[in-house]
DNA sequence: AAAATAAAAGACAAAAAGGTCTTTTATTTA
DNA sequence: TAAATAAAAGACCTTTTTGTCTTTTATTTT
């Protein structure tokens, strides 16, 4: 469904979300950490995705990623456009590139809806849900306690 | 979605499906120049769905590939199964690999429903329908005339 | 201003996916 | 039985993806 490098981002995208709250920032070393990602793997994709606008960064002392009220607004999609492109919501299935409406190629109709399906969901998910639901589901091994330390391994 | 292995498995299999009817056989060939693939990278795919028992082949004058009886009753998602494994069917969406209904990430509950739709359609696509309609789509640029010779290019 | 901190940048390496080419084996037809 | 045909097998190459490491730049705190 996605590359590796977009699940990585899109884990996160939710993470730094849920985590970098109220002025807080989170370090790299604390996402890889908490999302269970190479360490300087994740940092080219977070520059990736700063670039992009899908996140901010600050460096020195305290700096870290965090997300302004504004880019709260932007959705999983977004995140997906960002690293993999738009190919999981407009290519054909079989990989075909006249494959259209008017010209469909045997799997096309079949597939459509499920296309459809997938790019709804995937907009539909704004980054605010993650942050306004910290709890949400598990992102790594590494318990998150409730006053948001990473201590026990399961 | 799929590998671009997997997508020319699939293109392979229902040109076969819709080709080699009445007891004729498609050769490697016939198959490359009609699904628009590499002619030796299909022809390594063809020999793995054979071994795999998802379609048969003869060799010698007249050999070639195609499907008996039993095998039209095989779906899509047995050629991905073939190919790419069943990833795509149990896979956590951010790659997970405790992420469960018990434990899940939180793309989780979003995406099973995703998840069901598709396997449901791929194992719903049965072979047989591509042989009993054989017009319907295109799998390449080449058009496919009412006596089955590939003529012109678009 | 110096030291410490943390992201940015970019070079490099390993692994996987995608693709090509040649040789071998099996079958059929002349 | 020899020649022709076509798949099977496998070696090899290229590109893309994934991942690592080092150096640089910016910021903050002492």
């Amino acid at each position: 469904m996605f590359s590796k490098t977009c699940e990585y981002a899109i884990r996160a995208i939710i993470f730094i979300a849920q985590t970098a709250v109220n002025g807080k920032k989170v370090s790299i070393k604390a996402i890889a950490k908490g999302i269970g990602s190479p360490e300087h793997f994740i940092a080219k994709i977070l520059q990736e995705l700063g670039k992009k606008g899908l996140l901010q960064s600050a460096k020195g002392p305290h700096g870290g990623f965090y997300i302004d009220e504004e880019t709260f607004s932007k959705s999983i999609g977004d995140v997906v456009m960002a690293i993999d492109g738009d190919k999981l919501f407009v290519d054909c299935a079989l990989g075909l590139s006249f494959c259209s409406e008017a010209n469909p190629c045997p799997m096309h109709h079949r597939y459509v809806s499920i296309k459809k399906d997938i790019t709804q969901m995937l907009h539909q998910t704004k980054l605010l849900e993650f942050k306004n639901n910290p709890d949400a589901g598990r992102l790594s091994n590494i318990l998150n306690t409730p006053n948001n330390l990473c201590k026990a391994k399961i």
